[in-house]
DNA sequence: TAACGCGGGTAACCTAGGTCACATGCTCAA
DNA sequence: TTGAGCATGTGACCTAGGTTACCCGCGTTA
């Protein structure tokens, strides 16, 4: 609520105007006050009296006090996020998700910090003294973010509030998780290509145990499948995520053919493998998408909008998948059971100029 | 702090224990308590009846309750933060810093949303509503943090708490503000040049009002003259901040004059930018460095670190600016003076493969 | 011997606001 | 006339913890 409008006088906000100051000036009682401030349903005040207080409210400059308020009622209106997103930053449309939809409902996002990069690496304290922080904040229920697909260890503690895991998923238990459907990610990619007429496709894989790329090939073959086509082993190479990586990896793939045996597509099983895979293709003084077709995975804006030509590519649904963790745990706090353990969110394809 | 090891029976933490429960526990007042967990100076407790409070703690998994602690201290421990970084994340390390540097401060910085895309828009509503909110959490301070470097206008009601401004600086008024030192980036990015041996430098400009690309292009102008050169206006191209914009201002300066009067190097006043001249270039058939040197700024590492060759260029010090307007805050929080009404930031030069 | 100081600790009040049981005063029906 | 019922509020207690003034018993000192 922006209370001033530009050229109104703004009313000299003291420090610390409460409740008893603005009862004071409407001669009420705090209570009254506090029954008009919340609005509560069966409270008779009024409606003379409502006004006198809004006016005693609006000429103080009366700010509640959140934390009072929360103390009081024991409701704190906050949620707690865990995250290594801040430090690596790839996912960090997840916190925007998050962000927005908390504060259309009207809560707050504590951000803590966890530099848990891998797994289960040895320095989990400082995710436990996220949480703990969290904790003593009294929030009313926890995010953990991660920003890749990979399931992750939970402190403890995180059991005494409803949580959930966003973009990974609880490796021992029960906890409720929204992950991408990479899946159907990769069967979408694979099904644009076919539709471009590919059947010849060249598959450029990630490290082949995480789960991105077990559910990306997964989703290749089955599109193949339907089109009555079986994945080559021979077509899919994988190296480093980097575009170095899809370099390389680009070049075997196109020196192995005679030019009628080459692939006329890639699938590259993410953004910075297709980027290395563009310079592989160029300097071989072929085209895209004339000579070969590419496509990509995460819609990492800063390659996929700017290579050129433009990367068609299939998007992670970063900012969604926020927005249902916290729609999730609003469920969750408000009692309501879990919707499902596992929510799959859909990865939509997004055309560009490289198929 | 963990106060669960693996192993070591966690104690089940009933919901809601309060020191009274752990003075009853101890035997001791609900004062002496506090006294111990605050660590009160000149309290006077036995060492004795302080293990059995510290124990008594450890076997009820006490956990104090922050926002109780604020509002008797009046001291929240908390800092704002306005930006519309979570919403364009190109600056994202601007949070990172300051979540850092507050968390070894042993502060909670809480993130509002400002979807403030442009400097004076008509949604200044959303900007007002997030100070007011963190307000209404009683921040000791805020801070504003912008994407791009430029003068803001920030609400009224930021002037009732300590305020610092990141990445951009009070168009209006007196507010301290933590920007980078694009001037002298701007000179240490042509510096490089000149020591590489180039002479004749083109420089693919920004939109030639914003302050970045004023500074820069100052910092390149002095940096030649020290070496007793002057800056040809004729290779001052501008474009859009895109790589189509870059690739448009070098084919420009580019295909203007015959080879042996074409500048050796570029310097690009962004990194997407350069990555638009990278591909003129090698359409041209030109080599980098080799035939061409080409400098950039802002170190996007998605574009600098991945381009072919990997590209030089100057660092924009988003997270130090975001930990000293941290630093800078809580100096004025304990009552400090304001150490300079602006302070510059050093751009580092980071080399790669392209000079 | 009274006064003083000190170690060790506590009752009582404060922060800012939520909530409930009860207190007015008025109207209306029996 | 009186009691019930309703509209309109209010005092008092609660949340969880910080802080201050003071208490008690014991040893010292003037």
């Amino acid at each position: 609520m922006a209370k001033s409008t530009p050229g109104e006088a703004v009313p000299v906000r003291q420090r610390g105007v409460t409740m008893k100051d603005v009862a004071k000036h409407a001669g009420v009682s705090r209570t009254a006050v506090s029954f008009v401030l919340s609005n509560r349903e069966n409270a008779s005040i009024s409606e003379e009296t409502r006004t006198r207080i809004n006016h005693a409210v609006q000429e103080l400059g009366y700010r509640p006090n959140a934390g009072a308020r929360a103390l009081a009622s024991r409701r704190s209106d906050w949620y707690g996020i865990v995250t290594e997103i801040v430090t690596a930053p790839f996912a960090v449309n997840i916190i925007k998700g998050a962000q927005d939809q908390a504060w259309l409902d009207r809560r707050f996002l504590l951000i803590a910090p966890s530099d848990q990069a891998d797994a289960v690496g040895p320095n989990e304290g400082l995710e436990d003294a996220a949480t703990e922080k969290l904790l003593e904040q009294r929030v009313e229920g926890l995010l953990y973010a991660a920003t890749f697909h990979r399931g992750v260890h939970v402190p403890a503690s995180a059991n005494e509030v409803p949580t959930v895991l966003i973009n990974c998923f609880d490796a021992d238990g029960k906890l409720p998780s929204i992950v991408p459907d990479e899946r159907g990610g990769g069967r979408i990619a694979v099904e644009r290509l076919l539709q471009a007429g590919h059947t010849r496709i060249g598959v450029i894989n990630l490290d082949p145990v995480i789960p991105a790329a077990v559910g990306r090939l997964e989703g290749a073959r089955e599109a193949l499948a339907v089109a009555g086509l079986e994945l080559d082993p021979e077509l899919v190479v994988s190296g480093y995520a980097t575009a170095d990586g899809g370099y390389e990896a680009a070049c075997r793939i196109l020196d192995r053919y005679p030019q009628q045996d080459r692939p006329t597509a890639l699938f590259c099983l993410n953004d910075r493998m297709a980027m290395g895979a563009y310079d592989a293709i160029k300097e071989r003084g072929l085209t895209i998408p004339g000579d070969i077709a590419v496509i990509g995975f995460d819609n990492q804006e800063l390659i996929a909008a700017y290579l050129r030509p433009k990367l068609t590519t299939v998007a992670l649904p970063f900012e969604k998948m926020g927005a249902l963790g916290v729609q999730t745990l609003a469920a969750l706090t408000a009692g309501q059971p879990i919707i499902a353990d596992q929510q799959l969110v859909d990865c939509p394809l997004l055309e560009r100029s490289s198929v």
